[in-house]
DNA sequence: GGGATTTTTGGTAGCGCAACCAAAATCTGA
DNA sequence: TCAGATTTTGGTTGCGCTACCAAAAATCCC
């Protein structure tokens, strides 16, 4: 007795679904078992050249699109790789996002992306929810999380790497800049240049934790070198050229000293600076300005805008590099990448 | 005899996959069946309060997560959305995609991006790939695609939303607005205006053919009008800020009688206004200045620039409403949407 | 209070594919 | 020419979950 007999009685399907064209239609129809036309399609070349051919002039001529989620439930394998961001707004993101796009996609991967709009209670939810298609890594955005979510991640034993700033505590890869370091550099800097009254102009602080670290950083150096102070600007609007337009004139009123004025990043210091075109404002002869991120705009404004520049690209690049050999097996060369920052000294300060 | 005996033996895992916990093993240790465990996460409402909570616990004390795959594949059902658009570097597909991602996760849903460099062959190549995760609707930027592409859309029989512009021919719905008409509204306050020498400067034009038909728009309503010409400049760098910067220089040197100069996008014209800033070129008097799309910066610039405000993210929410509604089987209101334009007359012009 | 509902729980089968093992076909060398 | 090695093909089983159906428990109504 076949005890498997029940599951090849033939029998309509069960239940209201669509009747999609399957693997073994494509068999039948090419007059060969199922697990060749399996074969024909993922490893080619155990399959001789004849059925190979039968095999996809079969699929071609059927329309057959194979079921992924039937292929990834029973070889425990997915080729999706879950990338999570605090936001897509932020052409920053937007980079690394393509970096990695391109790099998991030339591998045969496709991205699933998740945005978390700076929730770290969301970007637990997004994990785990993610987690669920047995992905074959997972590419996380920053080093704060919390601890359920680093839990979770770690429990789930798949290879993590976190990108965007780089840190000594990750759950398990990192590749990144020192945003710390950025904001001592761009102080170290301006207070070269002469400037003596520092503001730092950020916005949504609270969320963003690396602009938060770049001012601690150019205020920590500050305060180490002496003679010179900071000051810190927030506003709670999103990040963008409009930002900087108002806060220039904002904060040259309400503190007359400020000298030289350091933006979370360049299209808010762009901002500022066309503003000071319009109304006339020195720049840097009134008040320098710098932002951060090397945006191509930085250059093209006048005066060009003194920047940090980051390897956003880069970033995704090596992020999905990394993840990827660990996937395969080789275990990467460094488990923490730190890719570093340029300062670009233009006219601005 | 029990045909399927062989199924309920005990064993140990088949192969070396991972040995998550299962929805069985919550149900072992909460002490109900596993088709409770499964109504407990999805249809709460359905289970006694007292089972519900303990299962709940269980799920948490294990730390389980739902394999999504099988649900699917058993339920014939996913909550991913794919949707395919062809660059990510062009703010104006992020700021779209930014309003699906925020309806479509409103909803439960996730998205699964994918981004085809605007070749059409690797459209066609990721439907057919995406489409594998029989995911309940695509949202797909475009309506121009391979007819391969357009069959194994329409023979999927999932509901499709194409957005971006708006057409006569779609595969299944359609949100966009007309890039013809807005070509032809730009040439016609330009006429206005007075310019009677009017470029159109474009990038990588073939693939973009939305750049292309506001440049149709432009050029058939100039020659309706009569009195005025035309004369398009293309570059084959990817579109920027640099390539405005450049290209202002260019045409004023190429062709000195151009008058009004009509960019593709706002970050192009942007890039003029800066270089005509810095050379010292006056906009509007020696050359008009126009863009597309209303990006923030446009209004920054000075001279402010005069654009064509394109609303996007609505784009976005009204394409992911649209597919959502027909998700949940209310057919919606109309197929077609044309979302329209708003022509912003500033002073570049 | 007893039958008819309604609510809550469980059993069974199978979604479509690939891993594992076995069998058949082909090739190799003396 | 034939045993043994190699390549190519096929059969069976189960991945983890949910649809469907049925049974049990709780509730209702007159």
């Amino acid at each position: 007795m076949d005890p498997s007999s029940a599951s090849l009685r033939p029998r309509e399907p069960r239940r209201g679904r669509r009747t999609a064209v399957t693997l073994s239609d494509v068999a039948a129809a090419a007059g060969v078992s199922p697990i060749t036309v399996s074969r024909a399609l993922n490893t080619p070349e155990t399959v001789s050249e004849v059925l190979r051919g039968r095999i996809n002039a079969t699929v071609e001529a059927l329309g057959y699109v194979p079921n992924r989620m039937a292929g990834a439930l029973a070889s425990a394998k997915t080729r999706v790789i879950p990338v999570i961001v605090p936001s897509l707004s932020n052409v920053v993101f937007v980079e690394v996002i393509e970096g990695i796009q391109e790099t998991i996609e030339a591998a045969g991967y496709q991205m699933l992306l998740g945005s978390t709009d700076y929730d770290l209670d969301r970007e637990a939810a997004l994990a785990s929810t993610l987690l669920g298609w047995a992905p074959p890594g997972v590419l996380l955005a920053g080093l704060r999380h919390l601890p359920r979510t680093a839990t979770l991640l770690k429990n789930a034993d798949v290879p993590v790497v976190e990108f965007m700033e780089y840190g000594a505590r990750c759950i398990d890869m990192n590749v990144g800049l020192s945003h710390v370091r950025a904001g001592a550099v761009m102080a170290a800097h301006l207070l070269e240049r002469g400037y003596r009254r520092i503001g730092f102009v950020g916005t949504r602080m609270r969320d963003d934790y690396r602009a938060r670290q770049r001012y601690e950083g150019m205020r920590r150096h500050i305060a180490e070198v002496g003679g010179a102070s900071d000051i810190l600007f927030e506003y709670p609007w999103g990040p963008g050229q409009e930002v900087g337009w108002h806060a220039l004139a904002d904060v040259l009123a309400a503190d007359p000293q400020v000298d030289a004025l350091f933006f979370a990043n360049d299209e808010m210091a762009v901002g500022a600076v066309l503003r000071a075109q319009r109304d006339g404002i020195a720049v840097p002869g009134r008040v320098a300005v710098a932002g951060f991120n090397g945006l191509p705009m930085s250059a093209l404004v006048t005066p060009a805008l003194t920047t940090i520049t980051s390897p956003r690209k880069e970033i995704g690049k090596q992020a999905a590099t990394m993840l990827l050999s660990r996937i395969n097996g080789t275990p990467p060369v460094q488990r923490r990448i730190d890719v570093g920052f340029v300062l670009e000294a233009r006219s601005s300060t």
